[in-house]
DNA sequence: TTGAAAGCGCTAACAA
DNA sequence: TTGTTAGCGCTTTCAA
């Protein structure tokens, strides 16, 4: 039998490289790389004895060297235009799950609203080669399409809609989650609901109010429009609200149920209610938007809010990426359906 | 003049490769690389005339054989056992930033608490050969060293430190953070200073402890037993301590400032404050820790409170994690300084 | 000044 | 059943 070299003795700067597994283990590369990959015809024993080796000294296939060969870099990157923040992150951790089930990796690149970094990461990321593309931003406007791209490159906006309508968007359904909250502050029994939203620049808040208002309708109720104000997404403008609402108006005009624009201004509004001694659900009824915990929870009495699912949409963002990665065209604007989770501020 | 061939004619499916440069430009694959690399000694005219050829077809290196070549993937792995949350947002965003200007990508990598998932990721990043990596966690208790790893990898904890004391850790001071907060309260006149902290099993309650303490004697001042008190890390926890502190408890046993284990509680403790009518920061002065805005700034009066300065310790993390890629081996535990914002609640 | 070729680590087609 | 080799896209050394 001949003396097989060291476990030891490596040429790989980065570790041992299956030239060392073969060298090892007595066979040619070729067959090495066959054992190691479950492939094609082989005998047991030799297989074993690959493997047993590769375990050994700790081989580790080097992953750029296999996306050389296959032109696949099994990467995909991710880049915010909004600093990584409350709302993308839900999204962020659900596509980072989905895509490390599948041995993907995850680029991260965050560009806050500077456009030459935009460039810059994005050029950054072609270099790597990735295999596809996550697009995340603040919300507040639809942002101009990234680019530009290598063709065929999958692409896919997550909270945020680009004017290119070749582009796929996945936002939540602002306008069912708003229908869903008011809907049930009627079916609790509010006959004047408020909307107390935040800046009327945002189209969500458009939306919302479509929302709101369709929610009315349907219940046959007639909106007030001295009941819908906006402000500042900010606890202070929801406890002001509070005061526009109730202070030194004529009982049978003030709101029976409060619809907030998220839960910051829901909280300010719950503060200003207690403080004036009127009672949470008994009197007035609220719900919040973002079902955010720290603020549902630490509210008093804890807030009922409408959850946008950000995790769904991060998991169906890392779906459709995927499909889209395997060949399928997909585009259009989907809207993901939200819930409500009832908590005390509206149990009656 | 013999014909160039037609620019849209490509070999690599990701697009054109140095090969097609080379080719239409009619120089040697060698004289291209030269070229688009500023080095070696080329014929002005013949360099222009080539980049120029790759900027018309956009050709972009390709990382990974760039990699493959230099054995340096240009990548660093970062991984979380918590789910990255509101603490490690701060130190990912100062990483990332530092890492993009080097033109270094970071792989994200999330394993909420599940060493099997963990060991999973590892071996992910290892395969992709990273140059460097950073691991943060929840900052509860010590976590066990990541590994097992290939010798010689750069490793920093940041936000978190492990019993291998070969590693570097990077964490904010606590102790010398609780020491700022508290010498202000001492020097705005508070002479009875309650700590309303958190779980005690915290690492970090025991040592905010320990800088209270030593803040107290420094100032010649005896710690009443009875004012040092520990809850949960919520707002719920804060309202309970004032009732403890405070109701049926005669005026002169009564704290005069509270230094309290984070911004929740301390706001709890601003909340229930108010219902009583003390007068904050006239009667009580109130400091926080974490600088959290949404709390700091929605608390009224507005909380003053102790900034960890997460993202000086990214940023840290980052340029020891660089010097170690250079070579260098740095390891200990650094504690960096913590500092103090001073807002309304104690602004007397 | 430019071209040719080896090699980074791996896979797959083909040969033995 | 196993070995040989071309090639993924790039850099770098050496030769012309």
């Amino acid at each position: 039998m001949t003396e097989s070299p060291p476990l030891t003795e490596r040429t790989g700067r980065h570790g041992p490289t299956i030239r060392d597994v073969a060298r090892i283990a007595g066979v040619s590369i070729g067959t090495a790389s066959k054992a190691l990959n479950q492939g094609g015809r082989l005998r047991q024993e030799t297989r074993d004895r690959v493997t047993e080796v590769a375990r050994q000294i700790g081989y580790r296939p080097n992953d750029m060297a296999q996306s050389l060969h296959r032109l696949r870099s099994m990467t995909v990157g991710i880049i915010s235009t909004d600093s990584f923040g409350r709302f993308t992150l839900p999204i962020l951790q659900a596509l980072e799950e989905q895509f490390a089930d599948r041995r993907i990796g995850i680029f991260m690149c965050n560009a806050t609203d500077d456009p030459e970094r935009e460039r810059q990461h994005l050029d950054h990321l072609l270099g790597k080669r990735i295999d596809g593309l996550v697009v995340t931003a603040r919300r507040a406007d639809r942002r101009p399409p990234v680019g530009p791209l290598p063709p065929g490159l999958p692409v896919v906006y997550v909270f945020t809609q680009t004017d290119d309508d070749t582009a796929l968007s996945l936002i939540p359904d602002d306008e069912g989650g708003a229908r869903l909250g008011v809907r049930h502050l009627v079916e609790i029994g509010c006959r004047r609901i408020a909307h107390v939203t935040g800046p009327l620049h945002f189209e969500a808040v458009q939306l919302r109010h479509r929302g709101y208002l369709a929610a009315l309708a349907e219940a046959g109720l007639v909106a007030d429009p001295g009941h819908s104000v906006s402000g500042a997404w900010s606890e202070a403008w929801g406890r002001d609200a509070v005061a526009r609402l109730f202070d030194g108006v004529p009982p049978a005009q003030r709101p029976d149920g409060l619809f907030c624009g998220n839960d910051q201004i829901a909280r300010g509004t719950l503060e200003a209610l207690r403080e004036r001694g009127i009672a949470v659900p008994r009197e007035v009824a609220v719900v919040g938007f973002d079902n955010w915990n720290v603020m549902t929870d630490a509210a008093r009495p804890p807030l009922t809010s409408v959850d946008m699912n950000l995790a769904a949409l991060g998991h169906e963002a890392g779906r459709l990426l995927l499909d889209m990665i395997g060949g399928e065209t997909i585009r259009g604007i989907r809207r993901l359906p939200c819930t409500l989770v009832v908590r005390q501020s509206s149990q009656r």
